[in-house]
RNA sequence: GUGGUUGUAGCUCAGUUGGUUAGAGUGCUUGAUUGUGGUUCAAGAGGUCGCCGGUUCGAACCCGGUCUUCCACCCCA
């Protein structure tokens, strides 16, 4: 018996019209990737679990898609473990691999195999799907795509400030205008932590410091008592929920507060630099802004970090992220290679440009012209024009069965196809086509001597 | 992973305290128009009411399970 066809939870099928906006953002993201020297890699689907588990926090590790091993895995499992009847201990014996869920591991991971053949400093672009293993939302999936750009084996700051110029630049080729470039420091967080003395609550009070803005300042604090953070550790870091002004401004701020440790003050002077430096160069339609309640939840950053914002008015969670990961590559073994990367959230760009009808008008125009189908012998004369079309790049096609007239023009109406040619009998004989404007619907008379494209 | 929500024609949605052949708009096919689309008019096709089970003489409607959607957590792109 037939059954009804399904898709599995979270994830989509793409028509022509959804492949070609994609594809509009891809080139877009890949024009900029490469205008700023960036070269492509792409890496398996899978891993090995090893690989990913563990890299991510306990969070992560449940949203990684794990592969059943194949053949009788069942079988190679000891009792113990078998009747143990715990996934924790199960899963890691018939599951050796897993769906990559990002692309920074995975792109650390080849860095250190493949550490010998690589020029340093490595900038490398990667394009491909990660799937996580999350409850979908609106703007969130299990299948979805990465656009990473990262840096390798270079210390300098200008990295990060050549960051915040590219995805400006992506931004503003794609006609998003407005978005924010939000930016912190893991040391300058690191570095209240010490102050108030929650140095080992560091995450829980980032997190819950990550809220601000969305929860307020009670909550916050309410979340930060409920972790162990004590009450005058709040209150040391009561500037943090007043921080308001300019940058400028808020970083003065800080270093009042951090003037005490050597590691926040680190962290000041590295945010200093990178916004002087940009607002030396500029930004075309992005905003960088500082915001010391933005704490990214991997663990893997340990300077920088980024998160940027979609326009005001628009719901969505962050489109894009990154910041600089000293040690990455020290887990695959490989010590004292620095990392600075952003990514794209290509799905959520999606969502964004179209909520605000930003993409191009003619983004999804699968054909220029149209070529109505009279009989053999008007189709043939057709077809050569279509031909001499095609040759100089004009999306052209013929219809392919000399049906109803009226048939055709709806079919060319409805695939959005700018003109028509007609090639009759009567055309034929006066050696012409016409040409008609669908928008308009004017038409004229051209001879089929003529080159063709001139009449576009 | 926790709590909630949604599912009826290709699409957007109605659907009476459970009662014969389940509706609308839009889209689709055909004709008015045998060489002119987007407007109009007429006719027609299209549905195991997400799926499985239960209650009932009888279920789109009530109950249970399951899948899916979206939302809030969690987390994140």
């Amino acid at each position: 018996m037939a059954q009804k066809p399904s898709i599995p939870k979270g994830t989509r099928d793409f028509s022509p019209a959804e492949v070609a906006k994609r594809n509009f953002i891809i080139g877009t993201i890949k024009e900029q990737f490469e205008l700023f020297g960036f070269q492509p890699i792409e890496t398996p689907s899978f891993e090995n679990s090893e690989t990913l588990l563990g890299k991510y926090g306990e969070e992560g590790d449940r949203l990684i898609f794990k592969i059943l091993n194949s053949g009788d895995f069942i079988s190679k499992v000891d009792d113990v473990t078998y009747s143990s009847k715990k996934s924790s201990s199960l899963a890691p014996k018939i599951t050796e691999k897993a769906l990559r869920y990002d692309l920074t591991v995975p792109f650390a991971r080849y860095v250190v195999m493949h550490q010998n053949e690589i020029d340093f400093p490595f900038k490398r672009y990667q394009i491909q799907p990660v799937w996580r293993a999350d409850r979908p939302q609106k703007g969130r999936f299990r299948e979805f795509y990465q656009c990473d750009a990262d840096i390798v084996g270079a210390n300098s700051l200008l990295q990060e400030v050549e960051l915040v110029q590219l995805y400006d630049a992506v931004f503003t080729n794609l006609g998003l205008e407005g978005t924010i470039v939000k930016m912190n420091n893991r040391k300058v967080l690191s570095g209240i932590a010490e102050v108030i003395g929650a140095k080992q609550l560091l995450v829980d009070f980032t997190v819950a410091l990550d809220k601000l803005d969305k929860i307020g300042e009670d909550k916050v604090k309410e979340e930060m008592l409920s972790k162990g953070i004590s009450e005058s550790a709040i209150t040391k870091a009561a500037p943090l929920f007043a921080m308001a002004g300019s940058a400028t401004e808020q970083l003065e701020q800080l270093e009042t507060l951090l003037q005490d440790s050597e590691m926040g003050m680190a962290g000041i002077h590295e945010l200093k630099k990178i916004l002087t430096t940009v607002e030396e160069l500029g930004l075309k339609s992005a905003k960088l802004q500082l915001d010391v309640t933005l704490a990214r939840g991997l663990n893997y950053y340990t300077g920088a970090i980024f998160e940027v914002s979609a326009p005001n008015g628009v719901t969505m969670g962050s489109i894009g992220g990154g910041g600089r990961y000293d040690d990455l590559t020290g887990i695959f073994g490989l010590k004292d290679v620095s990392g600075v990367g952003i990514s794209f959230g290509l799905d959520r760009i999606y969502l964004v440009l179209e909520e605000l009808n930003l993409f191009p008008k003619a983004v999804d125009q699968s054909l220029q012209v149209l070529c109505l189908n009279f009989g053999q012998k008007e189709a043939l004369a057709a077809l050569k024009l279509v031909s001499k079309l095609r040759e100089q790049g004009i999306k052209a096609d013929l219809y392919p069965s000399a049906t109803k007239v009226q048939k055709q023009f709806k079919y060319a109406d409805k695939r959005n196809v700018p003109f028509v040619i007609i090639i009759g009998a009567e055309e034929l004989a006066r050696n012409e086509f016409i040409l008609k404007d669908m928008a308009s619907g004017g038409q004229k008379s051209c001879s089929l001597d003529d080159n063709p494209s001139s009449f576009f």
